[in-house]
DNA sequence: ATGACTGGCCGTGCCAGA
């Protein structure tokens, strides 16, 4: 795609988890359309990496950079700018074969690097499976160290699997035990604000009881049973520019909607 | 109402998600 080089302005980054991107492609580039956003990190694409839809992406104007996986995890980034620097999985993960990282710099013009994150649930705690969600979170606490030197703008956007506050749930007393809220999760994503990233929907808005997933069963969506686990941590260089976060909440009352919302950060001029 | 789902897969139930 071609990258208008007089462009200047907003630059609009989101996450979303879309839960199979097969089962609901028709769904996704409604959204996409509507939401208007320059980067994208798409989660749980649930598809190798050679069945992502390339070409109907690619006719909204995007270049995808894409690490997929068979049913399961699979993550994504789609770019109306050029991607360079490419990499798929974090630094650490070797013997790790879960597709759960993708990142990117995004040659707008003032580049932005982004990396898209697919966080463990973690999901019986304890257990195997919450020992590796910590363990991938301190992998991606050394590499976003590792960024935070480079002094550059970047974005890490993704489904952090994470409730950070009792007011991100509709009732922390359902919640307090979970993978997702226990305090190991929530000191695993404070260390990584601990070192100089902002949560942009916690800095541009901050209100309780804002939500990104509403899980399928028992009605949640309908009684406003939601949890907010969608986030971007921002580089200071990149949290300098953050003018306002979007949740586009519309999306889950779609038909054959995903459990998680888009999730947008509105970055100004450079 | 102690109820209520969805996607992928060589599958006619099970795993995983959150």
């Amino acid at each position: 795609m071609a990258d208008n080089g007089a462009y200047t302005g907003d630059m609009r980054v989101a996450t979303w988890n879309v839960n199979s991107i097969k089962a609901r492609l028709p769904t996704v580039l409604d959204v996409l359309k509507e939401i208007d956003c320059d980067v994208i990190c798409l989660q749980e694409i649930k598809c190798e990496t050679d069945a992502f839809p390339y070409l109907e992406i690619e006719d909204l104007g995007y270049n995808c950079a894409v690490h997929g996986q068979k049913s399961y995890n699979g993550v994504a980034l789609l770019s109306r700018h050029p991607l360079e620097d490419i990499r798929k999985g974090l630094p650490g993960d070797d013997g790790d074969d879960q597709a759960r990282y993708i990142e990117a710099l995004v040659l707008a013009e003032t580049p932005v690097r982004v990396g898209g994150i697919y966080l463990p649930n973690g999901n019986p705690a304890p257990g195997d499976k919450f020992d590796y969600k910590i363990s991938w979170m301190n992998r991606l606490e050394a590499h976003a160290r590792e960024l935070l030197a480079l002094e550059e703008p970047f974005a890490l956007a993704g489904d952090y699997n994470t409730i950070p506050r009792d007011v991100d749930c509709w009732d922390i007393a359902v919640w307090r035990d979970d993978a997702l809220a226990l305090p190991e999760t929530r000191q695993a994503f404070q260390r990584l604000k601990w070192l100089g990233l902002t949560e942009a929907f916690e800095a541009a808005d901050g209100r309780a009881h804002e939500y990104s997933f509403w899980d399928y069963q028992a009605g949640a969506w309908q009684k406003g049973h939601g949890i907010r686990i969608d986030h971007l941590l921002l580089s200071p260089q990149a949290a300098d520019r953050l003018e306002s976060v979007e949740i586009f909440k519309k999306a889950r009352g779609l038909d054959k909607p995903s459990d998680h919302v888009p999730v947008i950060a509105v970055l100004g001029d450079a």
